[in-house]
DNA sequence: ACCTGAACACCGTTCAAGT
DNA sequence: ACCTGAACACCGTTCAAGT
């Protein structure tokens, strides 16, 4: 029908976001770059900018084709249980990628096949005996925890690999025991501490303090 | 004493973090550059690393400098009325600067000036009755939650002076009504729905949900 | 001891030109 | 229509030299 005309195209968008996530998988958010991102597909960092607008419209893209593999879990019967169990599914797909938290938090970016989780936990509550208007403001302070959660558990992972001098336990071991005397306390253990995952407690005290006590247990 | 020998100093380390205070706070974190930072202070950027090791180093001396000013509330009698102040202060401390979030988020900077905030919660849950152990998974949970709602209100602010075409918006006025019923439902009170302010009424949904009973109200 | 200048190895993006 | 090359306006940081 249409009369395509001109040069034909040597590259795709399916090509570039698949090398963008070849990059991202190697070397992280941080190595990918227009200039590494065309080298990897084999042309020059311009000829990008003409199937992608600029390096946001190119997250967007791969958040959506990453958005799109996110698993559903099956759902259990009991509201609350279901709210755990969706806020666990979330975080579980956003562990292995914490740069899309990066990405989300950076800027107005969402993508429609990741709605299925507010869209689960809000259903939930309002089943519960919640208002639609507390329903979100449920879903959003379990979206604010597990965006935290999974931005300091990557920032930890970094650290780790880094391999940095832990400026923290330095400074946990030379605390005032007179002024912070819980923590003094704690000193050597405060490392051990924080690397266990208490996520889900998380989510099950913010359900269990949200909802209608017969429907949070 | 000693032997002072050599060129008299031209700035110092003050006159480095107050240049790169004034930076952030008309330009944000993303204006502060070393070469930036070096016209501010009126030299090269070569003489700030003579003062200062890298930008880790300034960023975490700029986190100190903030911290020791960071108010320290009244505290009330009721051991879950006093984890809830004390988490409302730190936000309300982090949010008139949220890069402090983004530089605690990524790397392990932490300031001693800020240890009273874990010190005082996990200090109060203990006195509530929780073992040591969960009164650090307490602050923990606190912590992720606070950092996220940071970011999260940060970004929000970014997107609507940055006055962008509202992606969001345009995502939630063409929901499928049969896949995500109660987000199409919502539809344009998304919006309005996630401009308020919920901080508290998560911290105490968590308070309310690790707390022993009589402790937590 | 403290500061400077030039340089290295990078960024995202615009613009004018080629096929 | 699609791609290229050169260029602009940036980064953080190293290195050798100046006072």
């Amino acid at each position: 029908m249409s009369a395509r005309t001109g040069r034909p195209p040597k590259i795709s968008r399916a090509d570039i976001v698949s090398a963008a996530h070849r990059i991202i998988d190697e070397e992280g958010v941080s190595g990918l770059t227009m200039r590494r991102l065309a080298r990897e597909v084999g042309t020059t960092p311009m000829a990008l900018y003409h199937h992608v607008q600029d390096k946001d419209e190119l997250l967007q893209l791969l958040l959506d084709d990453y958005a799109s593999g996110m698993p559903r879990p099956e759902l259990p019967d009991g509201e609350g249980e279901r709210i755990v169990v969706a806020a666990v599914a979330m975080r579980q797909a956003l562990i292995g990628v914490p740069w899309t938290v990066e990405v989300l938090r950076a800027d107005d970016l969402v993508s429609v096949h990741a709605l299925w989780y507010p869209e689960t936990i809000i259903d939930a509550a309002v089943r519960a005996g919640l208002t639609p208007e507390t329903a979100v403001d449920l879903y959003r302070i379990i979206w604010h925890y597990t965006a935290g959660e999974i931005s300091a558990r990557a920032a930890a992972g970094r650290r780790r690999e880094g391999g940095k001098p832990t400026y923290r336990s330095r400074l946990f071991a030379n605390l005032d025991a007179a002024e912070l005397p819980r923590l003094a306390a704690l000193g050597e253990r405060w490392e051990e501490l924080t690397a266990r995952d208490t996520y889900e407690k998380g989510v099950r005290a913010i359900v269990q303090g949200l909802l209608p006590m017969s429907a949070s247990s």
